[in-house]
DNA sequence: ATCCCAATAT
DNA sequence: AATATTGGGA
């Protein structure tokens, strides 16, 4: 029987649980998420094949330099410590791309980001993630690329001045640095 | 109910 | 190692 890994995880009460737990299982065609205002995370469950697909191979998120750069621009913008899932999403100027990650997508690297930050904080920094960026402008696909993302204009044409949603609310928009940091005393 | 984070699994 | 998935909290 399939089952159809939608993504209403929990719904609400958490009393009692069977006491059979621990099973883990992968199987994803669409994305999750889709909904808001703009959304297109489009959930089309696909049924699972009866038989005849020759397992197909899941295709893994694969994040390149350029959309690293433009999730690390966005996540500084709004600071590290502070960068949310859709904030990002939207900063990054994903939305209408024919490659655009999903909130989940952003949300698992998000927190490699700040996995690699907290652990090198800010001696040294790992070949991945420090040089990432620096293979781009040495591929060449960067030079022009590079200087637009500067300005951070879509590919598309479809360059919207980044207008961040609404932050006011909160007092704390200040970021840019690594938070959490108390060893000085 | 929705969103996000951290842990965990693959 | 990099990404996905799951569990739990706000």
């Amino acid at each position: 029987m399939a089952m159809r890994p939608r993504r209403p995880r929990k719904v609400a009460d958490g009393s009692g649980e069977p006491a059979a737990r621990g099973k883990q299982q992968h199987s994803r065609s669409g994305a999750g998420e889709s909904r808001g205002g703009g959304g297109e995370e489009s959930d089309g469950e696909g049924g699972a094949p009866e038989a005849g697909e020759p397992a197909e191979k899941k295709a893994r998120f694969v994040w390149t330099p350029e959309m690293h750069l433009r999730f690390e621009r966005a996540v500084h913008k709004l600071g590290v410590p502070h960068a949310k899932p859709q904030a990002i999403r939207q900063l990054m100027g994903c939305e209408g791309e024919e490659y655009a990650p999903t909130r989940q997508n952003i949300k698992s690297h998000l927190q490699k980001y700040r996995q690699s930050r907290q652990n090198s904080s800010h001696a040294a920094d790992g070949p991945t993630w420090g040089g990432a960026f620096l293979g781009l402008a040495a591929s060449g696909l960067g030079a022009s690329q590079a200087g637009a993302l500067q300005g951070l204009a879509s590919p598309l044409g479809q360059s919207q001045p980044i207008d961040v949603p609404e932050v006011s609310s909160q007092l704390e928009v200040f970021g840019g640095f690594d938070g959490m940091d108390s060893s000085v005393g």
